[in-house]
DNA sequence: CTGGTCTGTCGAATCGTTTCGATACACATC
DNA sequence: GATGTGTATCGAAACGATTCGACAGACCAG
């Protein structure tokens, strides 16, 4: 069941029903219902990849993301998927494996399917403005930390300030009386990565109340409870006297947290923990996890306006920053 | 840059190029070679609408998911992605809403994409098998119950048993000597969905040991922990001597965990709490939470393998039914 | 030398759309 | 009646691939 055949049976010749189908130039209601009518009877469904031959083009975007399974990713995840999909286009998801150049594989889904847009979601890319410039298509990077210098002309982006998120917690700890505060995050040995721009706000924060940084209360884990889980251990073996812990994602923080109490410490009565992200989950841990919280589904939701603004023809592209909440629950508390 | 344009640089036909790229056909050696490196040079890649088009089948694959952001379906959504991908070929992935005709949905994806096959996961189908098979692709039900009855050799599935599985949860949770065990799952006004059957394997296990099935101790509640929260808390506000609670999901145990504690009470000490799935999160809760473990990442790995199976022609439909695991951690205990 | 087979290649038709230029008719204007 | 201006429609040429039938040359057999 193709357009000609919907052309011949409501009796109008092809471009007819294709301009009833697109809306496009004008057609005579009686024959519009009558083609409406046949399509409907049908169940015609035009095919995507002649019109998207023919316009050179598709409607389809594509999200790139890294750390598909990473729970603070999936509500954003989903909330791309509903805008994406309330505008009407059909949407990629593709997880982009540790090691592989996002970019790259970007570029050739575009040319493959003529994308008309991307959200890259997570992850540190390293990759120059002018390889920016070759994909050709509108795009936003979410919660991304790029590497090399590019003009922020070049992309448009969405994310927190990292530095002062992890400046915010910090602080907040160190208010309460707490000197000897561990990190715990993944840091690659670059420069830029969000550990490392969290690990700066924990720097910066320590500076401002003259407390000492110390390497050893830092310790280098993935964002998954058990590592964690596994990094505060060592930490504890450590007996640096430690009365906190901030963790640069909740899912570290529940696997730290799971430590701390596994050695018959209380949470906060020996060490306090502050997390990152604001999942559900941490809520519901006992006790409730303090964090730094990001506003993630507001973040894919202004993600994919700023997408479909570009798409539309907007030729200046934005960076929204939003402000990240600390959300105290009662996993800290004040030491003397 | 097309395949006129590589055959023109390349100086031979279009067809050629096409058959170098395709691995179809004779080309002798030295053609193929020079082929390959202008095509490489610069950068071809082939227009998949054009090919799909042509071909009239893509090898594109839609994965249709009720509960896109359930941390259990996270894991399975990334193995489906992973194993595709590794097959060559491109995922749709498309959150279902509550109240979309999941069918349906994948019917328009189909016609309109020539999509190759489709691989539904979670939620409950009210289908019949005449709608099954208008399909017209290759398809598999993962963690999916039917409402209607359907003939097994119209569709593939893969899944685990649910009755058995709950079965096994609370005839553990008897064998310790717990008498009024609640039970915490979603179910809507029908039969078959996950819930019921969980339910029947709740009350089966009850009956089996000699133990009224009492409605008081059954609460409907959505699989996320606020959810569990709210539902463990109407439960302990009745008072009906709780001393242990089966929940339908992890993420509704960790809710109820966290409502047990909240009140005061301990896990396992006063209340013994068993949950359902198996995700990460829930053996960093502490306690560590029992659960009814489903191997998801297999089961994704298995749904994957019989779609392609049987996009490669395999005609006869396959049911592969899983065996849940009974994972022991700490969250209950015995009782006289 | 003729005819047959094999190898490597090519051109053209085709997939199902969109869209541009053409056309046909009705009606008004001069 | 000739001309102009809408309005509604149509046909045909693309879009960029695949693939089938055709064909040229090499080689061998008879």
């Amino acid at each position: 069941m193709n357009i000609k055949d919907i052309a011949k049976i409501s009796g109008v010749g092809i471009s007819t029903v294709s301009r009833v189908l697109n809306n496009s130039g004008v057609v005579s209601d009686a024959t519009r219902a009558r083609v409406l009518a046949v399509v409907k009877q049908h169940n015609y469904v035009p095919n995507s990849n002649a019109r998207n031959l023919k316009k050179t083009q598709s409607n389809t975007i594509a999200l790139m993301v890294k750390g598909i399974s990473n729970p603070f990713f999936a509500n954003m995840i989903k909330e791309v998927e509903r805008q994406v999909h309330l505008r009407g286009c059909p949407l990629m998801i593709q997880h982009v494996e540790d090691g592989v150049d996002e970019i790259a594989a970007a570029m050739q889904l575009i040319k493959e399917k003529n994308l008309c847009g991307v959200i890259f979601m997570g992850g540190t890319y390293d990759h120059s403005e002018e390889e920016f410039r070759q994909l050709g298509v509108p795009f936003v990077l979410t919660t991304i930390t790029t590497l090399k210098e590019v003009d922020p002309s070049a992309y448009s982006s969405v994310s927190i300030d990292d530095v002062k998120s992890a400046y915010k917690a910090t602080s907040y700890l160190i208010s309460m009386g707490h000197r000897n505060i561990c990190f715990l995050a993944r840091f690659p040995f670059r420069e830029n990565t969000i550990g490392s721009r969290r690990l700066l706000g924990y720097k910066k924060a320590l500076e401002e109340h003259g407390i000492e940084y110390d390497p050893a209360l830092v310790e280098d884990c993935e964002y998954a409870p058990s590592f964690g889980f596994a990094a505060a251990k060592r930490l504890l073996n450590k007996n640096l006297g430690v009365t906190a812990m901030f963790a640069a994602s909740d899912a570290i923080a529940i696997g730290a947290a799971k430590a701390v109490l596994s050695s018959g410490l209380s949470i906060p009565g020996d060490i306090s923990v502050v997390g990152f992200d604001g999942i559900e989950m941490a809520e519901y841990y006992h006790p409730s996890l303090d964090t730094v919280s990001q506003p993630g589904v507001e973040m894919a939701h202004v993600s994919v306006e700023i997408l479909f603004d570009l798409i539309a023809g907007e030729t200046t592209n934005r960076h929204v920053v939003f402000e990240s909440m600390l959300v105290k629950r009662g996993s800290s508390r004040k030491v003397n």
